[in-house]
DNA sequence: TCGATAGTTTAGCATTGGCTAACTTTGAGT
DNA sequence: ACTCAAAGTTAGCCAATGCTAAACTATCGA
């Protein structure tokens, strides 16, 4: 093995960072339009104060950070009014609530302590593929059949 | 419950948002003293044209961030010179490579697919908790131990 | 109806992480 | 010793995410 194959090797490999660099605006896009679909949920309505509340941000943050939104069609909403999800928005939600959903019930399942699963499935929520999905929701489902056995 | 208390939840459980956020700086750091430490291990040096190509960026991006990083204290080099780590970066990338393992290994022992589990690895691997590094740790182990008792 | 107050937006700035183009340095070969 | 290609740096651009300060709306009570 000469010194470049190592090199080409790293350089293969190294594809895998594609995917994971350049998609935190998508992770941003879905982390807000599940907060919204929350707040619709909850409260009826969502104002950009809620938001920052959320995300612990500034309400300029929100506040450009939905004009962005809007601009890629996931939001709806005029000048002073309050945010709403358009159908794409919806999608988005339900997908990304789905994952977030799996994701946490996994860790729990693990016996993860609740907060440190929250923390936990929020930042992986954005890197887990369909497959690992799968493979989590299966897993759980398994871990619960057997712990239900034992009790 | 009124209104009002809804929020007030949205807005405590609204906490782990802060640990995600503003954190890419990190785990840029991470990615790059990875990598550096791969390199050396591999090929004795590190120039700014391999991790170009590692991360599939240009030269410049690198050369950018080296020089964050050197101010940080965690990269050391001299103008047109290889990288080496310092005390601190050499910390941090055993660290970093420590969880990196660890996770991957969780992967494949569930069943995922190598390929799957490098990519989705990387991505996790900045947001998985001491707390459930370890019990990915155990179950691994567990489910180690399981197949080799079948097999 | 008219403020006061709460909520939203605009303006302007910083940092990170990308890029291309242009330039400099290094080093290998002739 | 010189040339030339490869590697590194500088300059200058852009987008995303964050901030504060200041301006603007909307709305609820008096």
């Amino acid at each position: 093995m000469n010194p470049k194959s190592a090199k080409q090797v790293e350089a293969i490999a190294g594809k895998r960072f594609q995917s994971v660099r350049g998609n935190h605006a998508n992770e941003t896009a879905e982390d807000y339009v599940e907060a919204i679909a929350d707040a619709l949920q909850q409260t009826g309505t969502c104002r950009g104060v809620d938001l920052a509340k959320v995300f612990c941000v500034s309400q300029v943050t929100v506040s450009k950070t939905m004009a962005r939104l809007q601009t890629e069609g996931l939001v709806s909403f005029e000048a002073y009014g309050p945010y709403s999800l358009t159908a794409a928005g919806i999608r988005l939600a339900v997908l990304a609530k789905r994952r977030h959903a799996i994701v946490l019930e996994f860790l729990i399942t693990l016996g993860i302590s609740e907060g440190t699963a929250q923390v936990d499935a929020e930042g992986m929520e954005h890197h887990v593929s369909s497959e690992t999905l799968e493979v989590f929701q299966k897993m759980t489902a398994t871990l619960r059949k057997k712990s239900k056995t034992i009790s």
